[in-house]
RNA sequence: GGCCGGGUGGCGGAAUGGCAGACGCGCCUGACUCAAAAUCAGGUGUCCCUAGGGCGUGUGGGUUCAAGUCCCACCCCGGCUACCA
């Protein structure tokens, strides 16, 4: 009987959190003589604490982090805070503290949090944004952008949330609310700064494509859906008895003959021109009024009625001269495209039903094959392909060409060309906020908006005010802040008092990771030549649209700039976004109350257990419901595995793992059924991990090693032969859990191995192809490819030995009674198919 | 409406065209114990129930010697986007 210790998960991980910390195990430094590997997390909010989902992310990096360790690479596993922003304004706010104060201490409590959960970062790249030295490159690319046009002040109707006191991006409206505090979002006139993304598009939507394979398709498909390219043509309606035109965009310009009236938005700029001085001029305008009042929400409904009014102008068809009368409608955006659209009842289903409700005549233009379209026999509006009528020298041509031969027609006389249009607006970064980054440019009476000159940065917020109940920004009362001298005339000069938007730290902190410390730029280029892209990113599928799109078109522009490596196009080449972690099926949250605290399970059951389960409970990208047999289950396992360690210590000598290969001399065929297991299981182990990010399978793969061990280990320890096998097997176990549970395998190994040397030294166990050898094979028979028998056989047995003992194998023979066999299919090593009838 | 993902035991989930349900949870049986817990060993899709067999991966077809897996049509669930012109 062993007296090994029991296994006290507390103890020990202090011990080898203490020895990580101290002896800076983590710590990487470019190294042109290893291969590099890349592995990030979404970095956190110091909101407080960390909640499950934030375990669940580091716990699945951490593996990526150490199991590439012991392949040979040189990993890089960076951690920071993105520690601005509105909810720790807010939270600081309702406690009475300031910002700063509140993002710090949370700080301190999260990272010791962490460090108690045994990951594996390079702590001396830790960064927070709202550190002066982070924000001042910020503000550096802003002036890089301002000079380069992608940046520019707009007046225009924002999206403002009146409960957080600022505007918001439109990535940041979900459902006409705001994404923080889901209230509903008002259209407010402000004077705003915007990021240029727009510009980005094309590239943004055409690199997706070298993404594919490393993105999931869903974050894919978000990112296209959000960006909405669609291809068409502007085409150029002149107006009746003016000098303006109204132009539309469109993707049917094969149907340009059938247009029969022009619908504008409410808000178009025409308008107000147009309807003067109308007869019903007092009726049009009320009914603008009446549109203009209703909210986001209520008129983006999907049940909202189609309503128009006839504004009493006319335009003229581009082509034909036609007078074509021009409507207002409640349905057009003027947002998107030209905020006006030429109506083609017979070919789009909103036309139609719009011109059936005020008795508008229209007329067929592209006749589906086969078919004999009649305006007065549709009830419905004919969306598809087919070939041209009623337009002129087009018609019999078919609707495809047509598109392209009509634009052509209309590009001759300077009436339409083929353009692409996105659903994608530009990124209003302006945020009504104190804590965030400065926007870095001040305003004089004599010489306008100026840049604050590089040698000025960083414009630093400043720490010494006191925030507003009301979440008002109390940077524009600042005068210490607000007023300056202009750095161009000397006079009398006010600071912006904007911040930028959270968002944008995020786009770029991955960069800042490969130097970190640097004081005299933002990056190294060596650095960033060495360890960029980001090979596998990770992080919450909340993120598909905003996080990834801005950090991707980060990357973009300071490519263009020069900060990044030119031929750098994409930050992060995989992407894994885990699932939700619940409880009772659905989301953990505080005034639900089922909320896990991951402190008090470290507590209960240690950091082994808890990284343990949240990789073994579900695939990554699935969410899994907490539950606390489920947590009981992986620290049984953790015993187990401990147990079996002190039950056979003493006949373990202190190997490798894998050390025990097929070239030993002659062992038990007890003792080669376990070696063939160990090395199977490292195999799959490694392509579980390594390959496919399937870390439950893995850890499914190494319990029936365990299992096998547990049937085996009392013969095995009673040989020589059998204690080497042994040896190595219960290695093997350790070092393939060690990316998972470190501590537990450190503890184990440091045991067994009295020279000091450390299980994170070791490479991932190299697996050994004769060892995977058997002699005898299981084979399955089936008949007509139901199962019926198994038989086993040499490993060595050609086809026709297969056969032949199939056919002897007495169920076989009673199933084939009354049959003619016609065809057997022998897949050697596998399975014999008797094709009978 | 468009695009994307998914439907497998009581539950979480395995299965790279080749034994459906690995591994874990739960449950049942046995060992140990005065007893319980812990632990160890075994069992656990479903129906007929004896060997053994029938049926089983949302539904209906198809390809194949062989389909959870591939193809076609449909149903249901989830996500994104949406009077997007």
């Amino acid at each position: 009987m062993s007296t090994f210790q029991r296994y006290d998960p507390q103890s020990i991980e202090a011990k080898w959190q203490r020895r990580w910390e101290t002896e800076k195990t983590y710590a990487c430094a470019v190294d042109h003589s290893k291969p590099k590997y890349y592995t990030l997390e979404m970095f956190p909010y110091p909101s407080g604490k960390l909640h499950m989902g934030h375990v669940r992310n580091y716990s699945i990096a951490d593996v990526v982090a150490r199991f590439r360790r012991m392949q040979g690479y040189n990993v890089l596993h960076p951690i920071g805070w993105d520690a601005f922003g509105l909810p720790a304004e807010n939270a600081a706010i309702k406690r009475n503290v300031h910002p700063a104060e509140w993002t710090y201490s949370n700080i301190a409590n999260m990272r010791s949090q962490l460090k108690s959960l045994g990951y594996s970062y390079d702590w001396d790249r830790e960064l927070a944004t709202c550190h002066p030295k982070y924000y001042r490159w910020e503000q550096e690319f802003f002036l890089k952008c301002l000079e380069k046009g992608l940046v520019y002040r707009k007046k225009a109707n924002q999206n403002w949330c009146p409960k957080c006191n600022t505007v918001l991006a439109n990535e940041q409206v979900v459902d006409g609310c705001c994404w923080r505090c889901d209230s509903p979002v008002q259209q407010k006139e402000l004077t705003q700064w915007f990021m240029r993304i727009t510009a980005y598009a094309d590239e943004l939507l055409a690199d997706l494509k070298k993404l594919e394979g490393g993105w999931p398709d869903r974050v894919l498909s978000m990112q296209r859906n959000w960006i909405g390219r669609s291809e068409g043509a502007e085409i150029v309606f002149p107006l009746e008895g003016r000098e303006e035109n109204i132009s539309v965009f469109t993707t049917r310009p094969d149907t340009l003959f059938g247009v029969v009236f022009m619908t504008l938005a409410p808000e178009h700029p025409l308008v107000d021109s147009l309807i003067k001085g109308k007869e019903n001029e007092a009726e049009i305008r009320a009914f603008i009024e009446r549109i203009r009042n209703m909210d986001r929400i209520e008129r983006q409904a999907d049940d909202i009625e189609k309503e128009g009014i006839f504004t009493g102008a006319y335009c003229l068809h581009p082509l034909t001269g036609r007078r074509i009368p021009i409507w207002l409608g409640n349905f057009v955006l003027a947002e998107y495209g030209t905020g006006a659209v030429m109506a083609v009842p017979a070919h789009d289903q909103r036309d139609f039903d719009f011109s059936r409700k005020y008795g508008i005549e229209f007329i067929p233009v592209v006749q589906p094959e086969g078919e004999h379209l009649e305006a007065s026999g549709m009830d419905h509006a004919a969306e598809g392909p087919g070939f041209l009528i009623n337009s002129g020298e087009f018609n019999g041509m078919p609707s495809d060409k047509a598109k392209t031969a009509i634009v052509e027609a209309l590009a001759k006389i300077g009436r339409g060309k083929k353009t692409v249009n996105f659903r994608l607006r530009d990124w209003n970064i302006s945020r009504q906020r104190y804590w965030g980054a400065p926007i870095p440019v001040i305003y004089c009476e004599k010489c306008g908006m100026v840049p604050v000159p590089e040698k000025d940065l960083p414009v630093l917020l400043p720490t010494d005010v006191q925030t507003r109940p009301d979440g008002r920004s109390p940077l524009p009362d600042t005068p210490s802040f607000a007023e300056c001298t202009c750095p161009c005339c000397g006079g009398k000069a006010r600071r912006e008092t904007d911040t930028m938007d959270t968002f944008v730290e995020s786009s770029w902190y991955f960069a800042r990771y490969t130097a970190a410390r640097k004081e005299d730029g933002a990056f190294d280029a060596e650095a960033l030549k060495y360890w960029l892209p980001v090979d596998q990113y990770i992080g919450g599928v909340e993120h598909a649209i905003l996080h990834l799109l801005y950090a991707r078109f980060f990357t973009k522009i300071l490519r263009d700039f020069g900060y990044l490596p030119e031929d750098l196009n994409e930050p992060f080449s995989n992407l894994l976004t885990q699932g939700m972690v619940l409880m009772d099926g659905s989301k953990m949250s505080k005034s639900k109350g089922n909320v896990v605290d991951p402190d008090a399970m470290i507590a209960k059951y240690g950091a082994d257990t808890v990284r343990l389960f949240c990789l073994f409970a579900a695939p990554p990208e699935r969410d899994f419901d907490w539950t606390e047999s489920g947590i009981e289950g992986a620290h049984r396992f953790l015993s187990r595995i401990w147990r079996l360690y002190g039950d056979v210590r003493d006949s373990l000598l202190p190997v490798a793992a894998c050390s025990s290969t097929a070239k030993d001399a002659a062992i038990s065929p007890l003792a080669r059924e376990i070696r063939l297991k160990e090395h199977a299981t490292v195999k799959k182990a490694g392509e579980d991990i390594g390959d496919r990010y399937q870390f439950n399978t893995a850890i499914a793969a190494v319990m029936e090693l365990v299992n096998a061990l547990y049937l085996a280990k009392d013969e095995l320890a009673g040989s020589d032969a059998g204690r080497k096998v042994l040896s190595s097997a219960m290695c093997t176990v350790l070092s393939m859990m060690s990316p998972i549970t470190p501590h537990i395998c450190e503890e184990l190994w440091a045991d067994l191995h009295k020279d000091g040397s450390m299980l994170e030294q070791q490479p991932w166990p190299a697996w050994n192809e004769d060892a995977l050898q058997r002699d005898m094979l299981t084979v399955v028979i089936q008949i007509n490819g139901k199962l019926r028998s198994k038989i086993k056989v040499p490993a060595d047995a050609g086809r026709d030995m297969l056969e032949k003992a199939a056919l002897e194998d007495p169920a076989i023979k009673r199933h084939l009674e009354g049959l003619t066999v016609r065809k057997i299919v022998v897949i050697p090593g596998k399975l014999i198919n008797i094709v009978a009838a």
